[in-house]
DNA sequence: AAAACGGGGGC
DNA sequence: GCCCCAGTTTT
């Protein structure tokens, strides 16, 4: 598949899932009304986790502290409890607290806006740091979870083993006004239709273009 | 009853 | 590279 076609596929998922607008990707739909620390905990918040549940814990979260500095004033317990139900919990409240003490202690309270510095803070991977920086701070950035790499393998646009590398490759293959929407686009895509495991093909808007139609399993 | 879930860290 | 985190939803 060449680059054409995979812009090409951007444009029809784009009218599929129209932006804000995605069927189940609710973590992003109040994004534009979220200061760059809510977006930050958010995006701990939904590692490994579905975006409805990812929500919903954030919504509870940001009643009691929406700010570093309220969320330093509650205990790892409150916040665990908070977001119990988005899973890895005590993980996810032990490293939402160190990010809010760094914060406040080295960048007055704000969000670090640039890759290297995100990546330094604890709980902060590519994914979650590329993320931050397109939500945040606008900036091109491609977010590689597990839908983008899986989706860009079955579409044959990439033949990569990590998400590292297909990031690499996006980067190098596709123009960065399009960076963006990659990540918006494959999640929903990835988690209605281009799912793991048993993928809706006969339902699939860009099946003739892809070189996997009737997979069944991850890969 | 299993497997899967918008990863990341420790080893 | 492997294993852990974890409850909820899906198969």
């Amino acid at each position: 598949m060449d680059k054409d076609r995979f812009i090409q596929v951007l444009n029809i998922l784009e009218k599929e899932f129209p932006k804000w607008n995605a069927p189940v990707v609710s973590l992003m739909a109040k994004r534009d009304k979220r200061t760059p620390f809510q977006i930050l905990i958010s995006t701990v918040i939904s590692l490994r986790t579905k975006d409805e549940i990812t929500a919903k814990a954030s919504e509870k979260l940001f009643e009691l502290a929406d700010n570093p500095h309220d969320m330093l004033k509650l205990s790892e317990e409150e916040i665990a409890r908070a977001i119990y139900p988005a899973g890895f919990y005590r993980n996810k409240a032990k490293t939402i607290k160190k990010i809010s003490e760094i914060m406040v202690r080295d960048y007055e309270g704000n969000v670090p806006d640039s890759l290297e510095e995100l990546l330094k803070l604890p709980g902060v991977g590519r994914k979650t740091a590329n993320l931050v920086l397109a939500l945040s701070f606008n900036k091109p950035a491609i977010c590689v979870d597990t839908h983008v790499h899986r989706i860009s393998n079955r579409l044959g646009f990439v033949k990569t083993k990590t998400p590292e590398e297909t990031e690499k490759e996006l980067m190098k293959k596709v123009p960065q006004k399009y960076w963006n929407k990659i990540n918006d686009l494959f999640v929903a895509f990835g988690q209605t239709i281009c799912k793991p495991v048993s993928p809706l093909c006969s339902k699939c808007p860009v099946s003739e273009m892809c070189e996997k139609v009737g997979v069944n399993k991850s890969r």
